[in-house]
Order: structure tokens, then sequence, then C-alpha cells
DNA sequence: CATGAGCGG
């Protein structure tokens, strides 16, 4: 068993390096610094009475739109201000990210970038350092606070 | 009522 173990071992540590390998990192890949060419954009600064179908609508000028998603709080139900906007073509979704970041939608200018790769099954590691040296892990709301909720502190 | 960093299901 423990053969097997060093052996899998041995087989993952030798395709991390093959070209060809089908392993997906829980991290970001390694020479990240290149924006992610991927068709999705992650909007962010949405005002919270944008919904998905007026931000289909401010998208699908740049090219055909696939998928719009914006999350919204559980309880509250209220938007929580960012979504994602998936093109079916890159060339679109960058001219979209070009055109629009900045640009206010409903009075509020968007954020936009390009969304990070999810990993299926696995934690998104975002690549920012914020919060540390701030870490909360609590679920209680504190005065002035709207959203208190537990922080689950990953970092690259 | 309120308002604002971030990367989900």
């Amino acid at each position: 068993m423990k053969n097997s173990t060093v052996f899998l071992a041995r087989r993952i540590l030798t395709n991390v390096n093959s070209p060809a390998s089908r392993l997906r990192s829980y991290c970001s890949p390694p020479s990240s610094s290149s924006p992610p060419r991927n068709n999705k954009l992650f909007v962010g600064g949405l005002s919270w009475s944008v919904d998905e179908r007026s931000l289909k609508d401010a998208f699908s000028s740049f090219g055909e739109v696939t998928e719009v998603n914006i999350l919204y709080d559980k309880d509250s139900g209220r938007s929580r201000g960012f979504g994602f906007v998936n093109f079916s073509k890159e060339d679109d979704a960058r001219s979209a990210k070009d055109a629009m970041d900045g640009k206010a939608l409903l009075g509020r200018p968007l954020r936009i970038s390009f969304a990070l790769e999810k990993v299926r099954g696995g934690p998104l590691v975002v690549p920012r350092l914020s919060n540390i040296g701030d870490v909360t892990n609590r679920n209680t709301k504190l005065p002035g606070e709207r959203y208190a909720r537990g922080l689950i502190l990953t970092w690259t």
C-alpha cells in the first residue's frame, strides 16, 4: 500500500512537469502574470438593481453571450454585486472587457477582469493578499457591517 | 432606508 502511494506520488510528480499534464492545480498556475485567456469575464461593481437580463443586454453587442450569472445573497436575496459573463469567443470577451471596464452601468462603474479558473471540486485560490492581518472567522454581524461571514483564508 | 470589496453553482 505504501508502495502504491509512493508510486502514485512519483507519477504525479513526473506528470506535473510534463506539458501534456492534465493535472489541475489548486493554486494559481505558475507564471500567471499574463491574464487568463478564457471567454469568461468577472464583472464586479454591479448595481444591486442590475439583473442578469440587463447585464446580458449590456454585453451582447460585443458578441454572442452564452451565459450570464449574477450571484445573489442567499438570505437577503439582494445581488452580491458581481457576476460572470461568458462569451463564445474570447476575442469578443476581450473587446467587451476593454470597452466596458470602468464604464458605468445604472450609475455605477463596472470592474471587469477575466474570470479566474475555478478548479472543479476544489477551492478557488485567489491571488490576493489583502485581509491578512484582519482575519475574521465569524458569522455574526458587527455594528456597521453588512456582511460578516466566515472567512476562509487561502493564499498563493 | 441603507451601498460597495471581490471570483460562484
